[in-house]
DNA sequence: CAGGCTATACACCGATCGGTGTCCTTCGCG
DNA sequence: CGCGAAGGACACCGATCGGTGTATAGCCTG
């Protein structure tokens, strides 16, 4: 029971699952899937209804990793501006990375067309998240209008993760968190 | 040779291909692709070497189309700011069409992983020419640091465009302009 | 030891994938 | 008229898709 112990069937398919999808889309076969977590396609079907469900399964399980990393550490001590901040130097420090493709629930809601998907529904809840900690912060921040700059900053988010993640942008110079500065500013968090 | 003529094969394969991969996505199948079409798969690829470079040039015969639905319709007599806000209310009035599943060459970028893809190569180049559209503007509008200005507008742009494609955002209200114009208006842009 | 659960291996299903080979019709043009 | 190019119809290719049926091996617990 010590941690040499091998990973459950499960964890290994959703690990698998999350590192693939994230890196070859959502089209990627559940036999490719099955053959890097070492699991027969036999039992995956006994653990899941549906490689539809494997995905969401997946993606629910990296929630509170992600929701983590874009968390300042110090809640207490942090202002509500360097709470929105860190974010953004968060996205901006893990684009520098090169297996970086941008926000993995962003992709994902881009991806898979139908919104009654259940990967589509796990996504949204990871943005609605977002949108809840920047309104929230910007309400702390005396922001002229909270509900206004949370989804502002959420636009900064996406456009900045799917443009990196694309290829297309380099965040290393700090334009995610100049950009949202900028709005901070304009909306007067102090 | 009046307006009644029917389009060519290839202009029916190319519009149906713009039409069903903006709605399905990229991994629509060809069978559809020509089936809605109404051209057999054997001239299809006695007119394309591939699914993939009939993509691209699908993507390409609209750009013409998205770069004039993106630019002022009297752009001697718009001001710099007037071109650029005119970009985001362009934006948010497609938005709102049922249709609407955001930019389609940032979709393509996404959904396509690999760079080397004919069709993200187009994709990419109707990117530069929104960024290049921007700097310019930028420049002639005195903004501080133009390539940083046009830079922070493309972030917001497909970031608008990809949330409200997905559905998880609305740009009715003028987000999208509004988040404009506070980048505007912190670049000196008068 | 026996029973039951977990997981594996592997063949198989119909459907679809991108792509090709072959034959036949249609039409413009000399 | 006759010829050649364009395009359609359709079968076919091997590969892969998501998903299932079946039989077997390991392992924990009663």
């Amino acid at each position: 029971m010590t941690s040499k112990e091998k990973a459950s069937p499960r964890d290994r398919l959703l690990d698998a699952a999350a590192r693939l999808t994230y890196r070859d889309g959502v089209s990627i076969g559940i036999e490719a899937l099955c053959r890097e977590a070492g699991v027969s396609k036999r039992s995956m079907y006994q653990l899941f209804d549906s490689k539809d469900e494997m995905l969401a399964a997946s993606l629910e399980r990296r929630m509170p990793a992600y929701q983590a990393r874009l968390s300042h550490p110090d809640p207490a001590a942090a202002t509500p501006r360097e709470s929105i901040l860190y974010v953004f130097e968060q996205v901006e420090k893990g684009s520098v990375e090169p297996e970086y493709h941008g926000c993995p629930y962003l992709a994902v809601l881009v991806e898979v067309k139908n919104p009654g998907h259940p990967a589509s529904v796990v996504a949204r809840e990871a943005k609605d998240f977002l949108l809840s900690a920047f309104r929230e912060a910007a309400e702390r921040g005396g922001a002229r209008d909270p509900g206004l700059l949370a989804r502002q900053l959420l636009l900064v988010f996406d456009g900045a993760s799917a443009r990196a993640g694309a290829g297309v942008e380099h965040l290393d110079d700090g334009l995610a968190t100049a950009t949202a500065t900028a709005l901070l500013d304009a909306a007067g968090v102090h």
